[in-house]
DNA sequence: CGCATAAA
DNA sequence: TTTATGCGG
């Protein structure tokens, strides 16, 4: 779960079209991705997709169906892998495996009393990414020759890096952590859009793009008061203060400047003094703004498919519909062979 | 989620 | 051609 601040973006994000994607190398938070994929790509009763040896296979599919629609638009995908957490995450990972525990005992109830939707709603928050499922979806993407960039701690800072290097255009994720480690862009929903029916109301998923400069100004703060914003909300690597949201957050940073003032001058919310270790808060602080970042990554470049691989891989390894995998497939050469083309007219030129 | 297929 | 529905693995 990334820091909450939807609202607070609200004014800065604006809509943009995939066609308008068009050649930029767009670098991917690919654990949040997957987790997607894994929460959303489910039978009816919550069960995730899986080959014929049990394995869990929905985030391949995903990953694999979603990443052709990108090349086929001419976006070059560039995903980024979590590396090592960090010390200050270790808490909120215990936390959310307790939570996981919690849910899957619920799935297992509701799936006993035959409630569909309470198990998938509660199948949904058991999803976890495992060694394999990551190493799986490492190697579909080096079989389409899409690169893959390995973070040696957060994917997020990662990303923030590559995209204010200028390697990469922008960052996509759901969350908005990146914001927080300094990503100049970042991309929201990004995937064709599509309209989806949410109870009875149809709604279309734009793709958000929200720019860091941007927001900066409109809300009138710093990154750095961004980032205690994040850290009195909450992140991964800080639990935040109880009681505090966006809103209260951003209201405080306004008036006292810093969480520091907040601190010495006692400041209370809803009757509460917050009180904070300072020495802790500047461990955040600095996670976000010098990162562990891998620096020698390979070339953000896109290589050749290779189709055998691709196919040995979904269809034989992993029971994927040959005729959709081969319909797929169909589009990639069709790609490659245009930009063949394009390549050997510029040749001539 | 995104694909395939049916229905409009 | 567009929109709804249900499977995929």
């Amino acid at each position: 779960m990334g820091v909450k601040i939807r609202e607070l973006v609200k004014d800065t994000k604006r809509i943009i079209t995939f066609e308008n994607l068009f050649n930029k190398k767009i670098a991917i938070d690919a654990f949040n991705t997957l987790y997607q994929f894994l929460a959303i790509i489910r039978q009816q009763d919550g069960t995730p997709l899986k080959d014929y040896q049990g394995n869990i296979t929905s985030h391949l599919s995903g990953l694999f169906y979603r990443t052709i629609n990108f090349l086929e638009g001419n976006i070059h995908p560039i995903y980024v892998f979590d590396g090592k957490p960090s010390n200050l995450k270790l808490e909120i990972i215990r936390e959310r495996k307790e939570r996981k525990l919690e849910a899957k005992a619920k799935m297992e109830e509701a799936q006993l009393k035959g409630d569909l939707v309470e198990a998938r709603k509660f199948a949904q928050a058991t999803s976890k990414l495992d060694e394999k499922m990551i190493e799986d979806s490492k190697n579909l993407l080096d079989f389409m020759g899409v690169p893959v960039v390995q973070a040696s701690s957060e994917g997020e800072a990662q990303i923030a890096y590559m995209v204010n290097k200028g390697d990469v255009w922008g960052s996509a994720s759901q969350d908005y952590d990146t914001l927080l480690f300094g990503a100049k862009r970042l991309l929201r929903n990004f995937a064709v859009t599509r309209s989806r029916k949410v109870g009875d109301t149809s709604i279309t998923l734009d793709i958000e793009w929200i720019l860091l400069p941007r927001l900066l100004e409109n809300l009138d703060i710093t990154r750095e008061q961004l980032i205690e914003m994040g850290i009195l909300i909450g992140t991964d690597f800080f639990q935040g203060v109880k009681g505090i949201g966006e809103k209260t957050a951003y209201s405080l940073i306004k008036k006292h400047n810093s969480i520091e003032e907040i601190v010495s001058k006692k400041v209370k919310v809803r009757g509460q003094i917050i009180d904070l270790n300072l020495d802790l808060i500047e461990m955040v602080k600095d996670l976000f703004l010098n990162p562990s970042i891998e620096e020698n990554y390979p070339s953000l470049n896109k290589g050749k498919p290779k189709f055998d691989k691709i196919e040995d891989f979904l269809i034989n390894k992993h029971n994927f519909s040959e005729s959709r995998v081969k319909n797929a497939l169909e589009r990639l050469k069709k790609i490659e062979s245009a930009s063949k083309q394009t390549s050997l007219e510029q040749f001539f030129k």
